[in-house]
RNA sequence: GCCCUCGUAGUCUAAUGGAUAAAACGCGAGCCUUCGAAGCUCGAUUUGGGGGUUCGAAUCCCUCCGAGGGCACCA
C-alpha cells in the first residue's frame, strides 16, 4: 500500500518524496512535505548575475494545490477516499477502505510472512555480538548487545540477507596474566570446580585490589601473559581449563536467552597469526616503533595511535581484532561486518577501522553498533573488577520467578508443563523487551523495580494482548470468504493501517540498526487491538459476515504481534 | 587538558528538521452480567540557561552550566 503511495508519487512528483505517517490520523494515513521542501528549492534556484534575485519564495500552500491535482492524475480511480492540503504547506492522504480491505487480505493470506522482502538477497552480513570475556560472569552489559545483536540479526534475515552470527569470545590478552598469577598464588583447584566462575572472578577481583596498592601484581600479570603467549605449557593448561569452565556457563545462559550463534570464534583463535600480521604490516612501513611498542600512526584521521604491540612484544586487543577482521573478509566475503559493542569502545572502533582502510582491509562495510552503559543506581558505571554488578544469571532468574509466580495466580487450570513454558517466555520476554524498546545510544539505570514491571509498555502486555485474541480465535472458525467489506469503524481502519506499516517499520529498523522502533510498533498495535477488543463484540457479533471479517482482522492481528515479537527474540505463547 | 555521548513530567524513557512534545511507572477518579482486569476509560505534571540558522528546532550551529564514558603497552 506504501509502496503504490510511493509509485504515484514518484509520477506525479519525482524521486525523493519523503512520506511520513501522522502521529494523528487528523493528518491523514500518510503525509508528505513535499510542496514546503519544493517551495524552498524553488528559492534557492540559481539566477543569472545581473538580474533581481527572486523575491520570496513559492508560495507552499499553492505549490501543494498544484501537486494535488498532478497526484490525482497519476492515482488510480478510489485509491484515495481524500487528499488534504494543511497548513503550512503539507499534503495529507486518506486512503480509501478498499484499498485498505485489500491490504488486510493480503495480510490475512501472508500471516508471518507479511513484510520478509528479498532486499538482501545475495548480501553476507556477519553480525558480532555479545562476545562475554572467559572467567567473568554475563552481567546486564552483556545483555544488552546479546539482545540486540540478536534482535538485529533477525531482522536482517527477514529482509533477504545471508547473516552470520559470530560470538567472539573475549579469551586472550593480559587479564589472563592476572588471572593465572592470581592462581598460582591463591587459587583452590576443589573450589574452582564447584563454582568456576564465581571463583575466578573473586580471584579476579582479588588481583585488582591488590595491584591497585601494590605495582609488583602488575608485573607479574604481565609477565604469565607473555609466558602463555609464548606457549608455556602450564599456562596454556590453566586458560584452556578456565576457558571450558567459562564457555559451559555462557551455554547455559545462551539456551535460557534462546540465543544461538553460528561461530563461537575468541580472539585466541588469532593469536597464531598475530606475529607474521605484526611483521607484514611492519615491513609495508605501515607501523612504527615508538617507545620500544609497535604504532600505526592515525594523525590523518585525528586519532591517538594504535598501539598494535607491546614493549615487552606480546599482542593486543586491536591487533586480533585485525586478525580477525582480515580472517572474516577472506573467508566469509562479506558485504557488512556489524560490530555490536558498548559505546565505551567506540575510539577502539575508530581506531580500527582507519586502521583497516591504511591496511587495506577495508573490503566490507564496517559498522560499530555502539549501545549506552547499563549504569547502577546511582548513575554510575557497573565494574566487574569491583564486583558490584547486577549478574544476567540473577536476573534471568528472578524475572521468571516471578513470571511463574504471575501465571500460577492468573491461570491457575493451565497445567504444570505449560505454564512452566509461559513463565520462561513472559520472564525472559520482559528483559529483554526493556532494553530493545529504548534507544540504544541512552544510558540506561538499571532499576530491579522496572525490569520486573509486566504491565504498561512491556513485552508482557504484547503477549497478553495476543493471547486474548487467540483464546477469541480458538473459540470460531473463519470461512473461507473473508467479507472484508463488512469493516468499516474508525478503530477497523486504524488497525489495518497499523497492520499495512509493519515492513516499512522492518525496513526502517535494519536502515537505522535501532529495535526501539519495532518495539514501539508492537506497543501500538496492541493498543489498538485492546482498545477493539474492549469496544467491540466479536463472537457475539449478531452480523455473521462482519463477525467473519473481524475474526480475519484480528487473526492478522495476532500474526503480525507474532511476527514483530520474533524479530525481537521474544517468544509469543498462544496462553499466557 | 583533549575527544565522544547525553541533559525532555516526581521517576524512567520516545519523538527520519514538521502539525497540539508521546508513552510507561507512580499519583487521583471510574469500568469485570460482551469474547481473559497482565486489560480499558478519564485526569494532573514536561524539552538545563542564553544566542543563531529555518516557513518550522527537543533535534542543526555557537556559547555557558551539568552528567556519563574514553584518551599508548586493559578489553
Amino acid at each position: 500500500m506504501r509502496k503504490k503511495l510511493e509509485s504515484i508519487l514518484r509520477r506525479a512528483i519525482g524521486k525523493g518524496v519523503e512520506i511520513s505517517t501522522p502521529e494523528s490520523e487528523k493528518f491523514g494515513h500518510y503525509s508528505t512535505n513535499a510542496a514546503l521542501k519544493l517551495a524552498k528549492v524553488k528559492k534557492a534556484a540559481p539566477h543569472k548575475l545581473g538580474e533581481p534575485r527572486p523575491v520570496g519564495r513559492e508560495n507552499p500552500l499553492k505549490l501543494a494545490g498544484e501537486l494535488v491535482s498532478k497526484i490525482e492524475k497519476c492515482a488510480p480511480k478510489d485509491f484515495f477516499e481524500r487528499i488534504e492540503i494543511a497548513a503550512p504547506g503539507f499534503i495529507n492522504f486518506h486512503i480509501s477502505k478498499n484499498v485498505l480491505r485489500q491490504e488486510l487480505f493480503l495480510i490475512s493470506r501472508q500471516k508471518e510472512k507479511y513484510g520478509r522482502s528479498d532486499a538482501g538477497r545475495g548480501k553476507k552480513i556477519i553480525i558480532e555480538y555479545s562476545s562475554p570475556n572467559v572467567a567473568k560472569p554475563m552481567h546486564v552489559g552483556h545483555l544488552r548487545s546479546t539482545i540486540i545483536g540478536d534482535s538485529l540479526a533477525n531482522i536482517y534475515e527477514f529482509l533477504g540477507y545471508k547473516v552470520v552470527r559470530w560470538n567472539y569470545v573475549g579469551d586472550w590478552g593480559t587479564q589472563f596474566g592476572k588471572l593465572i598469577a592470581a592462581y598460582k598464588r591463591w587459587g583452590n583447584k576443589a573450589e574452582i570446580e564447584k563454582s568456576p566462575i564465581k571463583e575466578l572472578l573473586s580471584l579476579y577481583v582479588r588481583f585488582h585490589k591488590e595491584e591497585s596498592e601494590n605495582p609488583v601484581f602488575a608485573n607479574e600479570g604481565r609477565g604469565e601473559f607473555m609466558k602463555l603467549e609464548s606457549g608455556d605449557a602450564g599456562n596454556k593448561k590453566l586458560w584452556y581449563w578456565f576457558r571450558v569452565e567459562s564457555i559451559k556457563e555462557f551455554k547455559k545462559i545462551y539456551g535460557l536467552l534462546g540465543v544461538k550463534f553460528d561461530i563461537t570464534l575468541g580472539e585466541s583463535f588469532f593469536e597464531p597469526v598475530l606475529k607474521s600480521l605484526i611483521e607484514r604490516i611492519y615491513a609495508r612501513k605501515i607501523a612504527q616503533e615508538s617507545e620500544g611498542a609497535l604504532i600505526i600512526p592515525l594523525e590523518k584521521y585525528g586519532l591517538p595511535p594504535a598501539l598494535i604491540q607491546k614493549s615487552d612484544e606480546s599482542s593486543l586487543y586491536l591487533t586480533r581484532d585485525i586478525a580477525s577482521l582480515e580472517y572474516r573478509l577472506k573467508k566469509y566475503k562479506p558485504f557488512e561486518i556489524i560490530y555490536v559493542v558498548s559505546n565505551e569502545q567506540t575510539l577502539h572502533f575508530e581506531q580500527l577501522f582507519a586502521a583497516a582502510e591504511i591496511v587495506r582491509l577495508k573490503k566490507a562495510k564496517l559498522a560499530h553498533v555502539k549501545f549506552g552503559l547499563v549504569l547502577g543506581e546511582k548513575g554510575k558505571k557497573l565494574s566487574t573488577r569491583s564486583g558490584d554488578t547486577v549478574q544476567l544469571e540473577e536476573l534471568l532468574r528472578k524475572s521468571v520467578d516471578l513470571a511463574r509466580k504471575i501465571v500460577r495466580e492468573k491461570n491457575p487450570k493451565l497445567s504444570a508443563k505449560e505454564k512452566e513454558a509461559i513463565a520462561e517466555a513472559v520472564g525472559i520476554g520482559a528483559v529483554k523487551y526493556n532494553d530493545l524498546k529504548e534507544n540504544r545510544l541512552s544510558d540506561i539505570s538499571f532499576d530491579w523495580n522496572k525490569m520486573l514491571d509486566f504491565s504498561g509498555d512491556s513485552a508482557p502486555y504484547l503477549q497478553y494482548t495476543r493471547a486474548r485474541l487467540k483464546s477469541i480465535l480458538r473459540k470460531a472458525r473463519i470461512t473461507k470468504k473473508a467479507y472484508l467489506e463488512f469493516l468499516g469503524d474508525d478503530i477497523e481502519m486504524s488497525i489495518i493501517r497499523k497492520l499495512a506499516e509493519f515492513p516499512e517499520v522492518v525496513r526502517r529498523s535494519a536502515e537505522i540498526l535501532m529495535t526501539n522502533n519495532i518495539a514501539k510498533y508492537l506497543y501500538e498495535l496492541a493498543n489498538l487491538a485492546n482498545k477493539y477488543y474492549e469496544s467491540t463484540p466479536i463472537l457475539k457479533d449478531e452480523n455473521a459476515p462482519r463477525r467473519n471479517a473481524r475474526l480475519v482482522l484480528i487473526d492478522s492481528a495476532a500474526s503480525i504481534m507474532k511476527s514483530g515479537l520474533g524479530l525481537l527474540g521474544i517468544k509469543a505463547p498462544e496462553k499466557i
